[in-house]
DNA sequence: AGGCTAAACGGACCATGGTCCGGTTCTATT
DNA sequence: AATAGAACCGGACCATGGTCCGTTTAGCCT
């Protein structure tokens, strides 16, 4: 019952043991799915034709990303880890040092021009956006928004309202449905945003 | 270019010309349909295994219905055509006769409950509900309350803001997922409402 | 009634997401 | 270096949504 007290602590390190194939195949997987998905678009990227491309059997996918909303959701952790960090230490108004309503507005714009961006990649993964880390990141950057502007309310489900307007389905609807251009819907969030804040 | 006089004008009846076997099968199928989601479950409802239960061909269903999403919304329509009729001749508050932001507010109360009562088969019909007739009357609904209340704005963008807060995805997410009650998500969308609504 | 045509039918067939398990390979341990 | 066993791999296999087309049938017209 001795602890080995060379073993490295896991500290933050996302994947708690990886082997080094198993590493390696992650990347030629990501790698293989990227030129997929900007080659012949998202809804190419069949778990059977990223496997053949990273040259690894079906099952291997399967085993790394769990279904093809997991591929979808670790496609879209890139851009999404370089927009969290515009939000956290980016130049104002979206990152710090700018007013927090005015921090708001500029995150909703930019969540809009985001979200239209990569449709096909949030689209195809589906409902599982929603348990993603990502999600969660948004959810509370709005709330923390909110409670620094001093709304008063049940703020986590404040929050959630003005996320809810934002999501994939909708904006495809609107801006690609209804052909309504991504300045009405963002001024008209701002609209409902301001109204929610209002004191 | 004669135009026989005894062919009778389609007036409002919905169906174009369905021929007798096909309306016959129609019914059957979705009294099958119906008998499997509430034997098994609203995922236990398979195109084959409706097709099995009908007596027809797996062809068929898809005939009739388009795909399961279509099998799912045609599953849906009587209640929501019950639902409707409530909201547009039912008592008040929810149907005429009442102030518009009672209104609003006993939609908003109607629906939460009417979208958890149902969630599985409108989770089944997946992003085509959007594009249901049932789903453009909630819209015209609450467009109509908030022009009646006197809100001032973008009324189609703001009706979608109140509205995608009910989604499914997200109703479920927050009284299943998180376990937030009924009564809280309610008291949060009235709260939101009010703001907006508020002049 | 008989015949003609558009519509409906059925079920084989395809594509694809997801599961499984026998065999292989890495890595820690001695 | 040898070894043990956990982790990984591949690809056959399954389930199910969706398509197709040769065959059947309802409904109309003469």
């Amino acid at each position: 019952m001795s602890l080995p007290i060379s073993t490295p602590l896991p500290l933050l390190s996302g994947a708690p043991h990886e082997r080094r194939d198993a590493a390696r195949n992650r990347e030629a997987l990501l790698a293989a799915a990227r030129e997929l998905v900007e080659r012949e678009g998202a809804c190419a990227v069949t778990m059977e034709a990223v496997a053949a491309q990273a040259g690894v059997g079906k099952g291997t996918v399967f085993r790394r990303f769990e279904s093809r909303a997991g591929l979808m959701i670790a496609l879209l952790d890139h851009s999404e880890s370089e927009w969290q960090a515009q939000v956290l230490g980016g130049p104002p108004p979206l990152g710090p040092g700018a007013p927090a309503l005015d921090r708001l507005l500029a995150f909703g714009r930019s969540r809009i021009e985001a979200t239209l961006g990569q449709r096909e990649l949030i689209a195809a993964a589906g409902g599982r956006v929603r348990t993603s880390g990502a999600f969660g990141f948004v959810l509370m950057h709005v709330r923390l928004l909110l409670a620094e502007i001093g709304t008063e309310g049940d703020l986590p489900l404040l929050a959630s309202s003005l996320v809810a307007p934002l999501d994939v389905t909708v904006l495809e609807d609107q801006v690609l449905g209804q052909g309504m251009s991504v300045d009405r819907v963002y001024d008209a969030w701002a609209d409902l945003t301001r109204r929610v804040v209002r004191r």
